[in-house]
DNA sequence: ATTACTACTAAACGAGTAC
DNA sequence: TGTACTCGTTTAGTAGTAA
């Protein structure tokens, strides 16, 4: 969520803002800061110059103290942890699961219903990619993985809406966008077909993942996926 | 606010939250979280065992990744930043501010209207102390003092009513609970008598705190002042 | 008073590796 | 795979002090 490096600053600024930096200019010393903050006046010294060169505080140093004015930029990183931190406490749902999975093959009817017009239309339109027209099947094993996914159940969808042709009607899609293998962008989706059961998902993608994680049956893969905020 | 060396356990205790640690079980693990705070994988174990140590997290350790459970006390502390953040950010004025201004004696009235009964039991009620018959005086002098003691007049404040005896009527007086060079805590308040304008402010405590800081007319005395949540 | 530089110390970090 | 130990390296922190 933040640089490593910036966890510091982010506390720092957050002091200082206790001390009334927020919105107004306040004299504040490096020693009371130190003292407040439990470190050195030298460390404080330090902490109030590499916030002023990021450009999250305004400072001006006098003989009195520095007065210190916590700027946009430094604002914007406030608001953003209080964002975060608003999510993680109110919301009842996590922001984002991890699943793992057991690639197989299927029958290949994902091909079949992704690369139907009106739900490639609204994959394009909601998941802001356009569906490499195959699905990668994940069996689910172990109890904490299927615990999570009907879990996931319970979480807010993107939905993408059923339609029916002169043969047959094609379902509602809940999917959720994911991460597979925490490197490609994709989403997960229910399994299309009912009777796969609950112990299996489908992660579709802009490209083919088996080529481009170079994926064969057997093969345990990690997923990420995001609920919605 | 926080002793120096949790800040990086809150951020990662905020990072395993998004993870979906937070009011469930989630499995994570070293590497993966490592990756995702831009840390070692041996580190990010490190912080982990730490975490499972200070009691915010359950762990168990798994061949396949540590199941993680943020506890009742690290969600004590995820509910403590948060409110911290959110009063510093929707609030309209900062928790605290600081003056500095110089000693000097006044004409010993302080005591007079201290030691009034009817005041001196809503200062025990309302400040949480028995004050010292006496006032510290301070002249505020530089422009920011006086500009933070003008901005302090429009925030909330602790209100001692009034009241009037058979020869006169003693007003409302106006104090802010405050913490003096850091040191002792007592209360400030606004200039019992107009006469001396807004350039003073006057200091009450459970102590003389002349004799308790060693203090002499024309010493420089700073002052945290509190406002209420 | 302050701030902040330099030189040093302490602590955190991560590579290698055992389990 | 995973986790987590040891240990050398890097980084953060502080003391002393100049400005």
């Amino acid at each position: 969520m933040t640089g490593k490096s910036e966890w510091r600053h982010l506390y720092t600024l957050i002091e200082l803002a206790e001390l009334g930096a927020h919105k107004r200019t306040a004299k504040i010393s490096t020693e009371f800061l130190a003292e407040k903050m439990g470190i050195s006046q030298q460390t404080a010294s330090r902490y109030l110059i590499e916030l002023e060169r990021a450009g999250w505080i305004q400072r001006t140093v006098t003989p009195e103290g520095s007065l210190i004015k916590i700027e946009r930029a430094g604002d914007a990183e406030l608001q953003r942890l209080y964002a975060s931190l608003r999510f993680l406490v109110e919301a009842a749902y996590p922001p984002s699961v991890t699943l793992e999975g057991t690639v197989f093959t299927g029958l290949g009817e994902g091909a079949y219903y992704i690369a139907k017009e009106y739900y490639r239309k609204q994959f394009i339109e909601k998941l802001g990619f356009d569906p490499y027209p195959g699905t990668l099947n994940l069996k689910l094993t172990s109890d904490y993985d299927l615990k999570t996914r009907m879990e996931l159940e319970a979480y807010p969808a993107i939905e993408i809406q059923g339609f029916k042709n002169e043969n047959r009607t094609f379902g509602l899609v809940k999917c959720y966008p994911a991460t597979i293998e925490n490197k490609v962008k994709g989403a997960l989706i229910f399994a299309l077909r009912s009777h796969y059961g609950a112990s299996v998902v489908e992660i579709i993608a802009p490209a083919c993942l088996r080529k481009q994680l170079n994926l064969k049956d057997g093969h345990k893969v990690k997923v990420e996926v995001f609920t919605l905020p």
